[in-house]
DNA sequence: CTATGAAACTTTAAGCTTGAAATAATTTCC
DNA sequence: GGAAATTATTTCAAGCTTAAAGTTTCATAG
């Protein structure tokens, strides 16, 4: 999925985006779950579900998390699994529907994810240095129109 | 990493990018993944290992393709092991260093990537198809000098 | 009520991924 | 030549990931 076109023609140009986008996004990913791992002892996907929770202080479900993080059902409750036993995250039971479970930042998940996203945003100003804000917000606005074209798509 | 920014300020325009940019190839290459499962039941590594080797008739060291790939050593080794087990792959002992084999792409192997190869462009161009080939190639400009000025940094 | 189906979640098996440790072969340097 | 360092690869443990199958709970229609 990292490799160049096998050969020239239509829909060249495409393919040529395609690996592109995606040699750029493992680039800055591996760096940054390096830096995660070196700095604060934690990864990418725990720093995602934390990330996701800190937006939602009232909580979200399990089927929220994955849905939203784009990722399954069960990636996320194992996951979750390593952030309660961390002491990082909660499942408080519910009242209403005992299938489903809120899943909640503690006190110490919070402070925790709040030091790790200032240094995570920092390092994202640094690894993208070379693209110019005005830049930035061009190629934003170009993916931003491209996913909205495809989520939820079938 | 797929969160939106916790905060407003400067960098912000980055990061949205990168989250964007993230979002995006998730989206994609999980779409890719369940079409190479459901069609061709092959996984997207193999299909990147298959790729490198179908571009170098004489052969990848697995160092050669754990650095072009972007993943580690030992990744590669079990990828490859798979693939030599499925038939498509041979690893050829060398005369000159006895650490070291050539991977190669069998007859069979060859062919068979050929056939996903063209499937997999295919639908790329329908995945991107929101994209005009225009905006292709200024997104992938963008990107291609970005990566430029980030490889082999430290 | 109560069966039937749907929904939310967990479990499982297989495979991917990494970083670190272990092996083996080669090269370098006295 | 032989010790020491380097290089190429594999092995290992831990964790991530998915799809599919299983469990529990809820909703709904008789």
């Amino acid at each position: 999925m990292v490799a160049g076109p096998t050969s020239a023609g239509p829909g060249k140009d495409r393919l040529r985006l395609w690996i592109r986008l995606l040699r750029a996004s493992r680039t800055i990913e591996a760096e940054l779950r390096e830096r995660l791992k070196k700095e604060f002892d934690t990864t990418l996907p725990r720093f995602d579900v934390m990330a996701a929770l800190y937006r939602s202080p009232e909580g979200m479900l399990m089927s929220d998390l994955s849905r939203f993080l784009l990722v399954s059902n069960g990636n996320v409750t194992g996951i979750v699994d390593r952030l309660v036993s961390e002491g990082l995250v909660t499942r408080a039971r519910r009242n209403g529907d005992r299938r489903t479970s809120m899943v909640r930042l503690t006190e110490e998940g919070s402070r925790s994810f709040a030091a790790i996203a200032a240094a995570h945003e920092s390092w994202v100003g640094e690894l993208l240095g070379n693209v110019s804000e005005d830049e930035a917000r061009r190629l934003a606005g170009m993916l931003k129109s491209f996913r909205s074209n495809w989520e939820g798509r079938e």
